[in-house]
DNA sequence: CGACTCATTGAGCGAAGTCAACGTCCGTGG
DNA sequence: CCACGGACGTTGACTTCGCTCAATGAGTCG
């Protein structure tokens, strides 16, 4: 369990140093951060909207999406958290949830108090910074999910969708970008794409007679990278990831 | 021009102080920022995608958008900012625009040097925050978006489109919310709300003929606000306004 | 006046939604 | 160990909302 918390929160500074470049001593103190563990089953919040939180959260394990409602019930997914993501980092300066953070899966969380993360960012501004910065690359996401919600047709969507979790799974050391267990339903993706859970599964049946991919008990396998690439008009910028790892997805 | 651009800061500084409570010190140190002012005709870039900047952009007059696109050139606004909005206070933290900045009619811009920005950050840790603070509400904003466009029909998106930008133009003190200039064509409205154009007209003559708003001449004027906000499932809370002005709004 | 941009309207089409049935997997408890 | 139930996935038939294509009108500026 342990080594569990401790590798999620390594996953996390890792993730912020991939973007900031944080000193040795900024490390360590992020290193040491420290909060309750609760676990979570599937479609249970683990954040409510309107709820005023103390904490951040980070996904130990298991997966996590910001979910939206509108008065027919019907649901959209505006951001997706894997291991290793602090969820909550803008309920340091915005306590009041907006949204549900739901399970999408059985999903374990850290609660990170925001005194320890206020207490680094005031000791390090240089954290301080990185946490702004780790923020706006959630609303760069945010924004490419807009325009694929808003402009791309149901394959490219779904193919954009499998692109970005491939890369960001690869990134976080959690698979590689052509197998990776994506734990979601076909309803959850069909809420994140802006789709019915009908349509996801039509589309899915197309990439898969395209020969493009394979998604079954939740396992992700890309037969095709490139061509899903093309498909998906999927340009890895936004996720605003290291030299290194932009490179390989071109 | 100079009041003009005197005016533009006082809002910025107004909308920050609204959020985050900022001391006389840290007000009077905003209202010193000085930059570079320069004019965009409609539908020109002040900020290009891919284009490192080392100047955020506060409007002075007109309105600007931040512009996605896909392969078949189809585009999809991701925000619009109107008179004493930062458009690109993110930049601080993420130089590197991922998408364009245009303006949406005749807009002067006050280009504010990071490096001016960074000064009083550094200066008052508390303004670093309102700033942080400020990001965070924008991209609230972008996941209300999200929703709308996922999950709300036409009717309804321009319905919220009309409310929000009703509400923030009153907040501004621009107008007020039931009648205000909203300085772009049917065109531009058709890219914010993920839709063709053609249906957006056909959209606002449904809300004509139910009496609830008119758009005529860049001018809206809502009829029936309380009805509006039904139709938009309109909620203001997620532009995170101070009680007093969230309260006018129910 | 003419050229241009923007708004309006009609006719037909197509992508995605709706409704409904059935299949598959898996855990649970008799 | 198997029968049951529930969640999830698959497929078909039909509907609908918004798109496409196209023509025309209205306002504006040189």
């Amino acid at each position: 369990m342990v080594s569990r918390d401790q590798s999620a929160m390594v996953a996390f500074v890792d993730r912020l140093n991939r973007r900031s470049s944080l000193s040795h001593a900024e490390c360590g103190a992020l290193l040491e951060l420290r909060g309750r563990v609760s676990v979570a089953r599937a479609n249970i919040d683990i954040v409510s909207p309107g709820q005023r939180t103390d904490h951040a959260c980070l996904v130990l394990d298991g997966m996590a999406g910001r979910f939206g409602q509108v008065a027919n019930g019907q649901r959209q997914i505006t951001a997706l958290h894997i291991v290793g993501d602090m969820c909550d980092l803008h309920s340091i300066v915005a306590p009041r949830a907006g949204w549900a953070l739901q399970a999408l899966a059985p999903t374990s969380i850290m609660q990170v108090p925001h005194e320890q993360l206020l207490d680094i960012a005031q000791t390090y501004p240089n954290v301080a910074r990185a946490f702004w910065r780790d923020c706006s690359v959630d609303a760069s996401v945010l924004s490419q999910w807009l325009v694929n919600v808003g402009r791309l047709d149901a394959r490219a969507r779904l193919a954009h969708l499998i692109c970005e979790m491939g890369v960001r799974m690869e990134e976080a050391a959690l698979g590689v970008r052509t197998g990776f267990i994506l734990d979601m339903s076909q309803d959850q993706i069909a809420d994140a794409l802006g789709l019915t859970p009908v349509h996801v599964n039509r589309t899915l049946k197309v990439l898969r007679e395209e020969g493009v991919l394979e998604l079954s008990r939740r396992f992700v396998r890309i037969l095709d990278w490139e061509l899903l690439v093309v498909i998906a008009e999927f340009d890895p910028h936004y996720l605003q990831i290291e030299p290194d790892a932009m490179r390989r997805a071109a």
